[in-house]
DNA sequence: AGCACGCCGACT
DNA sequence: GTCGGCGTGCTC
């Protein structure tokens, strides 16, 4: 029997199957989906592997080699998973053993290792072999980890070769990962063991009259309701044979204690929410995949349409995987979900320890959970019965991975459903123009929620320009309306939310007399600032990472010939001390990226707002996102148009999304809430809009600008990042493989249309002494696609271009 | 990637 | 005459 594998280890240019013998002694324990460990290339040095296809015969018999050991086969790959792996292999271009590490947790590669044991035929060669002479010196039995350690790396090979010539023999020990916690049980036996009884004293009495209450108990719990249950006296007890021990594995859950907690209060849905849950109960009952879109107004309830339907699904004894962008930035909708499912619940995120992270997975995969609230990884959780997956706030950029497998959460989840015959459902008040788009398409189903819950009204806003306030004198961040919204509502005994939307502030220029960005020609998106290199001296360049056009910074607005042009941002420091002057008595919680350093500083900073500790709340993205702050009434975006002209296609998306978010937030309960936004743009219609909720409206816009400047979803977008040592070498670099890009292009894609631009400088143009040069392609990403895309860079390394690295991202999200 | 094999300069 | 430079090529 032989197996063919994949190395997970291995770089993408010798990524392909690997043939192995599978000797005899472990063959009942491999098997498709197996991770391995074999030997590899000519030093045959140790590395994982997953097992992709089982064969009769070899094709090269000669230079095959055997498999070493296997991991348990409970952490096998399931099938389902195993295709999940070899769909992001092809979808996300990446290694097989990228997309293992990215669907298995990493406490599963923890390094076991081989045992070696010496022969009759070995002892006789002891004086001839190192290998031998430390291997009986050590008792006869080693393991290859301390060979290595005696005799260094030339053991692994001795060791091998002693095994082939009969010398050594091997043991093929299962690799059980290391990470498993393991707790003792403690019962009483009823017939003590005869001939070991030790005579008993008072206290041992004591200690096994607590197992009269409870026959089986853990050593803590022993300890606390017997203090007299020293591990000493335990040890006793265990010996003399009035106690047996058994070792049983836990798991780890540090949300255990919520679930303990469990509340589970009936939902009661509104007319328009039944009609929601309805339809999207009838699409999964239906036995085909299918995606819903759930688009709900904030604040309309979708959270209770989704408890909803995951009661529905769990009774039918389906599984479900819930995401969310961020769990910390979401605590209170987990702790919600974790209340009401209890036990059957698993969280998955990147705050958990390896163990924690292990742990959660085996209960998944041993079917101890049923539904799986997590970050983007968790669309990878090995549910067996999948029934539903949920994308809240579908449109969140950290959906999309940013480092290898470079996947999109969405895709995956489209997958999965596909497999199983269940339904993805994306979730969101804003939601992308994609997902917006394939739902009127008749791609997805959409399902909409129009009217807030309870029939409270959305929050009036106003847009505050302040530009005028500039000119009316008020040279303060805060402007003359905020300042009155704030001293009211603080007034009524209520609180307010003030949002700083800083992204990417800095590097943008911007017309302070007329509010105009500088924008880029070609593109309609912002200029990113650049400083001039090292010992230039002047003002530096303006780049559009879109395109790479490149402008001198205008000294005058070119639009108003006004010289007040700047880069102006406010921190939240600032402003949290222009509140302290005009608000003097007003209290202030500051929540950003300096303030949340520590693990639970979000939920303490959330929960001190909440008891009303503070009338003031203010930071950036953090507090946008789905709190329930019931006595908010005023919400003020500082400076709304921030993140507007970033350097990125989905800019305006992207500030649309955060508005109404943030505006929604006014008012949750009882209604009245006022919303100020804040901008030197007080035209922008993205602005606008957002300040009137109006998604179609947007919508429409944005789609008909993404059409004519052909962005997605009109096209696909792949992103070569070119990376080298030196600046000359990179650019020269990008310019080879870009102008060989254009020749293969022209050659090989006939009819398919293809754009490329390029290279330019990354957003982060040096990184850690490497500079950084993009190539963007306008495609459309089919199979042929992705395949010309990545025999590009393939070749590229054939051609041995000096210290080059090239990586491709399909559709990134974040920067362009 | 890592590692070995292979064919030309500065050392005992 | 040997040690060692890194160019070339392979990994079941």
């Amino acid at each position: 029997m032989f197996a063919r594998v994949y190395l997970l280890d291995a770089p993408y240019f010798i990524d392909r199957g690997y043939d192995y013998f599978i000797p005899p002694a472990i063959r009942p324990y491999v098997d498709v989906g197996s991770i391995v460990t074999v030997p590899f290339g000519m030093s045959n040095r140790r590395g994982f592997a997953l097992v992709v296809e089982m064969l009769d015969d070899a094709t090269d018999e000669h230079r095959i080699k055997p498999i070493i050991s296997y991991i348990d086969r409970r952490y096998a790959l399931t099938q389902e998973l195993l295709e999940i792996v070899l769909f992001l292999k092809e979808r996300a271009i990446c290694t097989a053993g990228g997309a293992c590490h990215a669907v298995l947790p990493p406490a599963l590669f923890v390094q076991a290792t081989e045992i070696f044991t010496l022969t009759e035929q070995g002892e006789r060669k002891l004086a001839l072999e190192p290998v031998l002479a430390a291997v009986k010196e050590n008792g006869g039995r080693m393991t290859l980890d301390a060979l290595v350690k005696r005799l260094g790396r030339i053991a692994i090979d001795q060791s091998h070769r002693l095994y082939t010539t009969g010398d050594l023999y091997r043991e093929h020990q299962p690799i059980v990962p290391k990470n498993i916690k393991t707790m003792k049980i403690y019962r009483r036996l009823d017939v003590p063991m005869p001939g070991v009884m030790k005579p008993l004293n008072p206290d041992d009495r004591r200690v096994l009259g607590a197992f009269d209450v409870e026959p089986r108990l853990t050593h803590e719990e022993l300890r606390a309701c017997e203090p007299l249950a020293t591990p000493r006296r335990i040890d006793k007890l265990v010996k003399g044979g009035y106690l047996g021990v058994e070792t049983v594995e836990v798991t780890r859950n540090p949300y255990a204690e919520l679930a303990r907690r469990r509340v589970c209060e009936p939902i009661t849905l509104s007319r328009t929410q039944s009609a929601a849950y309805d339809t999207l109960l009838s699409l999964y009952r239906e036995d085909a995949p299918r995606a819903a879109l759930l688009y709900g107004v904030t604040g309309s309830g979708k959270t209770n349409v989704m408890m909803q339907l995951i009661d529905r699904v769990l009774e039918d004894d389906k599984d479900i995987i819930l995401m969310v962008p961020e769990i910390a930035l979401t605590p209170q909708t987990v702790g919600k979900f974790c209340k009401r499912y209890g036990e059957r619940v698993a969280v998955l995120h990147s705050g958990l320890s390896a163990g924690e992270r292990f742990d959660a997975w085996r209960r998944i995969r041993e079917n101890e959970v049923d539904l799986v609230i997590g970050t983007r990884s968790a669309v990878f959780a090995p549910l067996p019965n999948l029934g539903l997956v949920i994308l809240d706030e579908e449109h969140e950029h950290t959906y999309k991975s940013e480092s290898d497998p470079k996947y999109h959460a969405r895709e995956v989840a489209a997958f999965r459903c596909g497999q199983k015959n269940a339904l993805m459902l994306l979730a969101s008040a804003t939601p992308s123009i994609e997902s917006f788009r394939m739902a009127k398409q008749g791609r997805y189903t959409l399902v909409e929620l129009r009217e807030r819950y309870g029939g409270i009204e959305l929050p009036s806003t106003e847009i505050v320009d302040m530009r005028q306030e500039l000119q009316a004198g008020n040279r303060s961040p805060i402007s003359r309306s905020l300042l009155t919204a704030l001293q009211t509502a603080i007034g009524e005994g209520k609180q307010a939310i003030l949002f700083l939307n800083r992204r990417g502030y800095d590097s943008t220029l911007s017309c302070r007399a007329c509010g105009t960005p500088v924008t880029c020609p070609h593109c309609s998106v912002g200029l990113t600032h650049h400083l001039p290199p090292r010992g230039v001296r002047g003002a530096g360049y303006l780049l559009c990472h879109v395109c790479g056009h490149r402008a001198t910074p205008p000294r005058v607005c070119p639009h108003c010939g006004s010289d007040e042009i700047s880069y102006a941002g406010y921190g939240t420091q600032k402003i949290e001390g222009e509140l302290s002057t005009l608000l003097p008595e007003a209290r202030v919680l500051r929540m950003d990226a300096d303030t949340t350093g520590t693990k639970d500083a979000h939920d303490q900073i959330l929960d001190a707002f909440r008891r009303h500790e503070a009338d003031i709340l203010l930071g950036t993205q953090m507090v946008t996102k789905g709190h329930d702050f019931p006595d908010v009434s005023v919400v003020g975006v500082v400076s709304a148009d921030a993140s507007l002209h970033m350097n990125d296609f989905r800019a305006s998306e992207r500030t649309f999304a955060l508005i109404t978010q943030v505006v929604g937030r006014a008012g949750r309960r009882g209604g009245g809430g006022h919303a100020v936004i804040q901008t030197f743009d007080a035209q922008n219609e993205v602005i606008r809009l957002a300040a009137a909720q109006d998604y179609d409206s947007f919508y429409e816009r944005e789609l008909a600008l993404r059409r004519s400047l052909s962005f997605p979803p009109f096209c696909d977008i792949a992103v070569y990042t070119v990376s080298s040592a030196t600046e000359l070498l990179t650019l020269q670099n990008a310019e080879t493989f870009r102008d060989n890009l254009l020749l293969r292009a022209k050659d090989q894609l006939g009819d398919l249309p293809w754009e490329i631009y390029g290279p330019f400088e990354a957003q982060t143009y040096k990184v850690g002494n490497r500079f950084r040069l993009r190539i963007v392609v306008k495609c459309n990403l089919t199979n042929r696609m992705r395949k010309f895309l990545w025999d590009a860079v393939l070749d590229a390394h054939l051609e041995k271009l000096p210290a080059l690295s090239i990586t491709l991202d399909l559709n990134p999200t974040v920067t362009l």
